[in-house]
RNA sequence: GGAGAGGUGGCCGAGUGGUUGAAGGCGCAUGCUUGGAAAGCGUGUAAAGAGGAAACUCUUUCAUGGGUUCGAAUCCCAUUCUCUCCGCCA
């Protein structure tokens, strides 16, 4: 969320900074709420004011008086409310404005490749999709999922589920052991305000699933990554300078309605109601953000040049970055079923505006508060990793070749096969 | 599900109607001290909002929302969250 007081420093140009992200947004309106918003606020300011001064003074003189200030203290009280109100309504709506480097785009077609890695494999056969091969080798089972579920869910067996397993744990290692992450292992659900905290709410809601527990409590829902969760490890805090950077790591199942991609791949298990990621968040200075994001994915990466899987890094362009980034690159794995690269990673920076949401800050040097910056990252995306691993390490017989760096997670196998 | 207790500053914790934004402690910052550190002593240390170029000034805030009162952290009501005991249960 913007800060009002920032934005007002300089409304001409956080309208254009915004607008680069296409979007029809009522700038007049929101600059009339604001003005009307102060008068009021200075007008009940006066009005307290005086009255503060009267109960000082013990006047019993003055007491009359003082009750009928009150009276027009709540009148505008009640004014000012209702302006606050849609003030809120229209900034927790609006998303972050996109860092200065970023390129303008409308959708995916804008986005542009800044780094390419890996030999694509080359296969002597026609290579197959990836839920061919899990049928055939009977570890991906789609259809036991409607059954007992319904459609975008998959049971994963036998060898694949270990393998699944083992993808999950090697990537945690690697950013437990190597990169400085904590790890963490989170509740699944969020309450309402948690997911207003990291932009979820309110503007997303129907991509949520919700959880009813008991009547009368707080809303729950699914987390749909680990960022939700991870993020909010700092809501409504005020941390030490020195204890800045928190870098953490989870891995754990995200729940996404996926509503608005009916018929968007539908076959396989590349976009399911259910999957697990490897999320990493980081809680810096604000001014840290943009290095701390070319760290964060180059701890991505690191995962995908130790699986020997080709891939190319994007940056989004303004039109297809989340609502709460400032800057995004997105990692995409080469899939030869497709004959395309699709997207098993997205590390953002969201500045200060998660932390705004969530009021999280710190005291710097000069023991003054500010907000944090926050940065969430795939390190990777586990059911897309499994999906890659199928696809790029696959056999002419319907085998799998097993990365090395998955072997010792995998009791020293080397490959998947049907027996 | 039954019974009870409680939500106060970065943290712990006093405080039951009138300079209480809030004692005390911890933490943090800073000064003295030291070869350097620790200890010790002194000083400072909330956030949000509005006004102002700034120094600074004003307002609000003791879970949230209402109410009583000239005046509420303190009294009343509602909501919510947390904890403890019992029951049930992985």
């Amino acid at each position: 969320m913007h800060n009002l007081k920032e934005i007002r420093k300089n409304f001409d140009s956080f309208e254009k900074e915004i607008k680069k992200r296409l979007i029809d947004i009522d700038f007049s309106k929101l600059k009339d709420l604001d003005k009307k918003n102060r008068e009021f606020i200075q007008q009940k300011e006066s009005l307290e004011k005086e009255k503060k001064d009267i109960s000082k003074s013990k006047d019993k003189t003055l007491f009359i008086k003082s009750k009928q200030i009150t009276s027009s203290i709540n009148d505008i009280t009640e004014k000012q409310k209702l302006v606050k109100l849609e003030l809120e309504k229209i900034l927790s709506n609006m998303p972050n404005t996109p860092y200065k480097d970023v390129p303008v785009g409308k959708d995916e077609n804008d986005n542009i490749e800044v780094d390419k890695s890996g030999e694509i494999p080359k296969f002597d056969f026609k290579p197959k999709s990836h839920y061919e091969l899990g049928e055939n080798l009977k570890m991906l089972d789609f259809d036991l999922a409607t059954k007992t579920t319904g459609s975008r869910f998959v049971f994963v067996k036998n060898k694949l589920a270990l393998l699944e397993r083992a993808i999950s744990n090697f990537m945690l290692d690697t950013h437990i052991l190597k990169n400085g992450y904590e790890e963490i292992s989170p509740p699944l659900l969020a309450s309402e305000n948690t997911m207003f905290g990291t932009g979820q709410l309110p503007k997303f809601e129907n991509d949520q699933f919700e959880v009813k527990l008991d009547e009368g409590t707080d809303r729950k829902f699914l987390i749909p990554t680990a960022e939700v969760i991870l993020t909010n490890i700092v809501k409504d805090k005020i941390l030490n300078q020195k204890s800045l950077p928190l870098r953490f790591v989870a891995s754990t199942p995200c729940f996404r309605k996926e509503a608005g991609s009916y018929g968007k791949d539908t076959k396989g298990m590349i976009r399911q109601h259910q999957f697990y990621k490897v999320e990493m968040v980081s809680i810096v200075e604000q001014t840290k953000c943009l290095d701390e994001l070319e760290r964060m994915t180059n701890c991505a990466t690191q995962i995908l040049d130790l699986l020997e899987l080709p891939y190319r890094k994007m940056i989004l362009c303004t039109g297809d970055m989340g609502f709460s980034a400032e800057k995004t690159y997105d990692l995409e794995v080469w899939l030869p079923s497709e004959n395309k690269y699709r997207e098993i990673s997205s590390c953002s920076s969201c500045s200060t505006f998660q932390a705004v949401r969530m009021k999280a800050r710190y005291k710097d040097s000069n023991m003054e508060t500010k907000y944090v910056g926050t940065l969430n990252g795939s390190g990777l995306a586990v059911g897309r990793t499994l999906i890659a691993i199928l696809e790029n390490y696959q056999q002419k017989d319907g085998s799998i070749s097993i990365p090395k760096v998955l072997r010792p997670y995998m009791n020293n196998m080397e490959k998947i096969s049907i027996n």
